[in-house]
DNA sequence: AATGAATGAGCCTTCATTCAT
DNA sequence: AATGAATGAAGGCTCATTCAT
């Protein structure tokens, strides 16, 4: 019933409000990025930002929201670069590999943060409310605005829905980046993007399956129209070709 | 308000050992699955399967070890079905897209259980030496087999690390049911599979970037026009409808 | 998830020293009402009134300082009506049901201020030393005033010591409105004072057996010890002596 | 994500479950009263039953349900005493007198219990849905019980609500021994019981005021006579209607 | 006078694992 | 084999009060 009682103060620092939330916020990155969220403790966090825990919860009404500031300051980074770079690209498949790259670098450049976003961000059940997810989208809606550049230019065939062209490029980044944001193993951005972009690329050409300049490219395109009013798969096609 | 009751002493029943493992497993799996692991406790999983705690640590030696039998069981029920199945499916193509949907059915038939494994049980350090991720590799090989089949056969071209292909394949199937396995949205296997096959399929073929406005052009585009007369595949349909 | 945001500082208002007090006390009486004390925060007061924390120290050297100081004001709202009205009336019985039906008025016009009173600041340690505790006293002295003037005049009997009528009074009205200070009941002031006035006022009647010292008090005592071998009410005695 | 590494055993005491709960409610009780619910830890009641704070909740599965469960038991022994003693109380008087005396003597005999229950229990939010509530009024029906039987047997008059006439011997009794119960005062349940017996008693005798054949009773018709000719009160229009 | 940020002790609760019976 | 009670460390969060500016 009767308050606290006040203890011998310690000392008082009174850096200005931006700075603080600075220490407070890289402190956390750090200490979520070593350690990951469920691991690190508060204390930890407040300790390395030089401040008492209490502090913690005059910027940030939760642990949680603090890791959500941490989450977003990194989005605003990649963003920050992403604008300018984009713009000095031409051409559907350098901008896509560009986008591509840039992804996966970004994996690659900080491996502990992505892991973070990634396995104790998103699983939380409310990430699809959270501003996170926004920035997520915005980030993937960039990439997807590419493809849809590719489309309008008659460059690509809009036949593919393309939440399944976004979900390829950014499922594969992540599964391709898997073991290395674990620590255990590697991947070069490069190799991937270009791999990555070809396979996206190829998979939305118009020509479907003519391996042109061959002699019997028109023969078999024949036959494969043949085969399609049969009712068949375009998979057929090929073997009864090849038979 | 009286204390928590002790529960009645239960028989000790002398259940065939192999019983026992069953019921514990199956009341692990199903807590697991509603609650996901970490708010799943030993005690809630105990007392569905109708022993006491302690029992638990009779067969199994920790709760993790509990959730990676668990995982195993659901493993070897994927199994049993592909085996059959596939040796009935002919045609790279088909092949793959039996592969792939069957994939996106199992995200589709069993999310509670695909949510347990991706997001509780793959993010955690050691799941890169567990029995599960060597039944998840065999997994995926299986897919990659027909992928080196078809390239094997000439029809689909080398030139893509077989890691990407799978990651693309994996990693868009992951992303495509993410919000489905949270309960927060839905999506089609079928035309999944559809979209996810032409388009891995399509990125393999040897016609590569013939972007060219090469002699075969003014051909492509008579094909096209057969195409669209014919109208097959649903990614077709729009584009004939387009056209 | 921003950080939480400075507040944009205020002016420097120049107010006279009362009117800050009063915002003050005014913020202070509606968020201990609205939340009670122990759940209401010094800066939820602070903000409703317009100033900072600090600022609250200035005026009042603690939280629980500032509670006694909302329910002083109280106390003196409740005295300004109360001086004039009595006046008005006239007889014991007329004078003491004003008293009482007014007492559960104000419990039952204000009734989160008297919950506050009640159950926050009167089960506190130093209660009895605090300026309420002697508010309150000269409260309840006014009703046993009346009391002491029906003695006087002879209308009431001094045979019941004079705390517990106090004690019945208001100990009644108290529990009466317990249910209503909570929201979850409902009294009527008029119909409560009416029947414990009359209660009151019946049992400080003289004709009861009490008026002793008169000349049949052995007769009496005699009759009681006759009524206990029987194992009757001393209530009996009454109506079978005036029977 | 790994589970809590165990530590090295200290001594694990078995006893019966009896034993320990009983223990623990001994252990709470002590602490609860000693320094109030709300100021005692729950670290501390561990302590002091020599258990650690987990097996707290393995009986108990939180603070508040041991203070109800502390609480029940208290209203179980007083229920004990109850029931066999009035059985041999004959009269109206003499059993209200005695459960009345029995109240206060409750409440002299156990001032700490009772503050906690009246000063930290009740005024919680969820009281009235708590089963101490349920007992509460269990209590106080056997008192009013007895009411009733005098109404029934027409030594008490029934126009007064049974609500007021409780409210009044429980009110009274607990204003009473208000500062008592702080430690900071005295009274005696005797004689407190006898002026509130004889209180209640006698304002709800049917003689209304006009019984005594005494000398000067004549008098006393014509004060209120006057009175009446004076006022006022709606009681006493039903007494004129019925004279 | 006013500001408003810093303090920091301490609480209730959880639960995988162990082990005496 | 089975029981089921005991362990005990750990952690996020609150908020009245102070005091440098």
């Amino acid at each position: 019933m009767s308050p606290k009682a006040a203890s011998p103060p310690r000392r008082r620092e009174r850096w200005p409000r931006d700075e603080r939330v600075a220490a407070i916020t890289e402190a956390a990155r750090a200490v979520f990025c070593e350690k990951g969220f469920l691991e690190s403790s508060t204390a930890e966090v407040a300790a390395r930002a030089g401040v008492v825990e209490g502090t913690l919860y005059r910027y940030f009404p939760s642990k949680r929201a603090l890791l959500l500031h941490v989450v977003e300051r990194f989005y605003e980074r990649i963003f920050a670069d992403y604008e300018q770079q984009l713009m000095g690209v031409r051409g559907t498949w350098n901008r896509l590999r560009f986008l591509i790259w840039k992804h996966l670098s970004v994996l690659h450049g900080d491996p502990a943060m992505c892991r973070l976003i990634m396995h104790e961000l998103r699983p939380s059940p409310d990430y699809r409310r959270s501003s996170v997810f926004r920035l997520n989208r915005r980030y993937t809606e960039r990439t997807m605005a590419v493809i849809k550049e590719g489309i309008a230019a008659g460059e690509l065939v809009p036949g593919v829905p393309l939440t399944i062209v976004r979900d390829m490029i950014f499922g594969c980044a992540e599964h391709h980046s898997w073991a290395y944001l674990r620590g255990e193993g590697q991947f070069s951005p490069e190799a991937a993007a270009d791999a990555l972009t070809d396979m996206v690329y190829r998979g939305l050409q118009p020509q479907a399956l003519t391996r042109s300049g061959s002699a019997d490219a028109s023969v078999r395109r024949l036959e494969q129209a043949v085969r399609r009013l049969e009712g068949i798969s375009p998979a057929r096609r090929t073997r009864k070709a090849a038979g």
